[in-house]
DNA sequence: GTCTATATGGCGATAGAC
DNA sequence: GTCTATCGCCATATAGAC
């Protein structure tokens, strides 16, 4: 730790490389030699440091998982109005995907391509917070103001909402085609409306018993 | 077409086999191997009807692809009203994904790992039809019944909210199992309240203006 | 720790018998 | 059309100099 060094070391360049790549192009499709170039080092130092790439893949696979659900957890267990933790969420959800837009199809891709994986994640990530969120929602049921509702399918109903068009993404890019209208348009719209339509799937209107 | 036999042709058998190979493992997971083996027919004979990987692959991307709009398009020109049209729409949908489960999962893959398929995707597939859609949202939207929407809004938020369960499915199952429930059950009761969610959405409440 | 050079194996693809 | 046998490359992985 004394006299750190200007340049991250080896390893992270190496990991940050190997991240980037196997992001775009899946552990099967990306190749040991473009994240050695994309790290600007050789492919032997890949191996020095990670041994195989099963290993590498693994490695980046939790780093990317690791942190799915903490945020989530603080939200749904802090004191505001359940409206409020729903915005806070899906606002907090489209800040994690624009900074890392492949991660959602990259996730798909690794769970369908080797599902033994999901041991992983749920050992990396940690349990989604349902609980909080059920409490939540059983409030504000018992209270008559929202269509009953298990958390399990309101928190599936949000992921998909927000994480399917950063999956779907280059088919998101023809329907904005279609429309003469932007990519980052459509998100950035998309980020103010998510969290209002999720609510109105689950409120009653006042004229409802 | 005389003396039709009773096995399928070799060909589609070479066919089915790389379909389901290519959407469970990707196509640069995939090894041309185990499709031959799943096809009950040896290596060489997929190169004599297919010349190599990348056709073969393409031949099962283009075939996924083909049939995603269609019924569509249908739907949305029939004469019923928006909110049967919304129904049929989603169940159509449903059955479809219950038939090829893997294929979201498959699709956002590709169009990840391989951008530039978008463009066979849009010309094998048609184009969706937003023009219908949009055409039935604003008289609902005019006449005041419906917050105002775009079609390309309208129809992302039903391909996410019906897909991505299926994309995402090894971790929906995570989900369900926390929740002491089967898999079968929740996709059971989403198909039932997929619909309505989407009509909630967009729904004025009678207490609006 | 980092490099160059090389070994090893697997996979796509082909040749050729039947 | 279908098979067996084999080629040739390319990606992973290792050896060993610096």
């Amino acid at each position: 730790m004394a006299a750190p060094k200007k340049e991250v070391d080896t390893e992270s360049r190496i990991l940050d490389a190997a991240h980037r790549v196997f992001l775009r192009e899946g552990t099967s499709g990306a190749r040991m030699q473009e994240i050695a170039n994309e790290a600007g080092v050789n492919k032997a130092l890949l191996h020095y440091y990670f041994q195989n790439k099963q290993r590498l893949a693994d490695a980046v696979f939790l780093r990317v998982v690791r942190n799915l659900f903490p945020a989530v957890q603080q939200i749904f267990e802090s004191d505001q109005p359940f409206e409020d933790k729903v915005r806070a969420f899906v606002a907090s959800e489209f800040d994690t995907m624009d900074a890392n837009p492949y991660m959602p199809g990259y996730v798909i891709s690794e769970l369908q391509q080797q599902p033994g994986r999901i041991k992983a994640l749920l050992e990396s990530s940690g349990p989604p917070p349902l609980d909080a969120i059920q409490g939540s929602l059983d409030k504000e049921i018992a209270a008559g103001r929202y269509h009953p509702i298990t958390a399990a399918d309101f928190f599936l109903t949000a992921l998909s909402l927000i994480l399917y068009p950063y999956a779907a993404r280059p088919g998101v890019t023809m329907l904005t085609e279609m429309n003469g209208e932007s990519l980052d348009a459509m998100f950035a719209r998309r980020r103010e409306m998510t969290a209002e339509w999720l609510l109105r799937m689950v409120r009653k209107s006042s004229s409802e018993p």
